[in-house]
DNA sequence: GCTTAATGTATACTATTTTTTACACTGTGC
DNA sequence: GCACAGTGTAAAAAATAGTATACATTAAGC
């Protein structure tokens, strides 16, 4: 089974948005690799719990404005 | 290294607000074992982000209403 | 043209989450 | 007393997240 995660995220828009903060800074400040930061970024897993925590203090924001949940959209 | 999970949940609480529900039912429907319940209301391990999505789905209310991020506590 | 910063890819490895199975305990109803 | 529902414990195995290392690419500066 594959599941490409059903989570979005726009850590990216974010990280400019939060004075241009590369990966490798946002990585270390929130204690995680670099590596992480961009599989995350790019949607390859979805982070923990307390993983997403941190990135959403890191950049300011409430954890639901950095990620969603889209629904495995139901047959309708 | 221990690390005692900093992330705190009320889905007991909620689980008995809506509606009375049991670990088991609120385990089928977010599509997770009863075990997981379990494990995460006794905060024995934090959930994936995706899993803690759909508890907050099921449970009718917002991710951060029911998990709850307590920094490390900085010394200050 | 060389160096450096930022990002991406790959792979092997470790850690954590989740499943599965099986059993124990408590309260309730019969 | 026995059966059943709801909750808890335990341990092994599978799945997923995260680390570490190394190398490729692109753009910018000198």
């Amino acid at each position: 089974m594959v599941k490409p995660t059903a989570i979005k995220n726009n850590i990216r828009a974010l990280r400019f948005a939060a004075d241009e903060m590369t990966q490798d800074a946002l990585a270390k400040e929130i204690g995680v690799t670099r590596q992480t930061i961009i599989a995350i970024e790019q949607g390859r897993y979805s982070p923990s719990l307390e993983a997403a925590f941190k990135i959403a203090l890191a950049l300011g924001v409430g954890l639901e404005d950095v990620f969603t949940y889209a629904p495995p959209a139901s047959k309708e």
